[in-house]
DNA sequence: ACCCCGATCGTA
DNA sequence: ACGATCGGGGTT
């Protein structure tokens, strides 16, 4: 499989994240087809983590594209984002659903990114990773295309009118 | 030092 | 509809 090259996310946030619908997210011998993502960008988006400046867990979304943010939420969950667009521009898009095939080879549906993160095992550990050029993390490409639509980002309170959600339409 | 609250999810 | 659970970040 061929690994997206850090080009790919040095581009519009809302266009890599649309983008990124049908690819495989490979981790740690997981392989996954994208089938939701949200962006989150700049600094005129009021329910981006990094609206407000940078702070000591921003910091990763004000860096280089290609790299891994994660972050616990409510106490229990991780989320996984890829950080995109050019550094000091902060930006990064959040995986929220994966389609998986498991050691039996029965369809597996991750709808939610606290979810997909708990199933493959990414903690803040995997924060701040390169995934660019590395062996056990990254995303591939692939020729098929999934329709996709567009909504509000899930669970935020702020920020509700952009349609900055892309979520697939059938599960491959 | 303290307090509020969140890019969630499973259960009720 | 709601509680679990805890770190980040702003405020004192």
């Amino acid at each position: 499989m061929k690994r997206l090259k850090r080009s790919f996310f040095n581009r519009c946030t809302l266009t890599v994240a649309q983008d990124l619908i049908g690819k495989v997210l490979v981790f740690n011998g997981h392989q996954g087809i994208i089938t939701e993502t949200e962006a989150y960008m700049g600094f005129e988006d009021p329910a981006s983590h990094a609206a407000k400046g940078e702070t000591p867990r921003t910091k990763i979304m004000f860096g280089e594209p290609g790299f891994s943010y994660v972050y616990l939420i409510y106490g229990m969950y991780h989320c996984l984002n890829i950080v995109t667009e050019q550094k000091g521009f902060p930006a990064a898009v959040l995986i929220r659903g994966l389609s998986l095939l498991n050691n039996s080879q029965e369809k597996i549906l991750l709808n939610g990114p606290g979810k997909l993160c708990k199933y493959l095992g990414i903690t803040k550990k995997q924060n701040a990773i390169d995934i660019i050029n590395h062996d056990t993390f990254y995303v591939a490409d692939t020729k098929q295309k999934l329709e996709f639509i567009e909504t509000p980002r899930i669970g935020i309170k702020v920020g509700t009118d952009k349609l900055w959600r892309y979520a697939a339409i059938e599960m491959p």
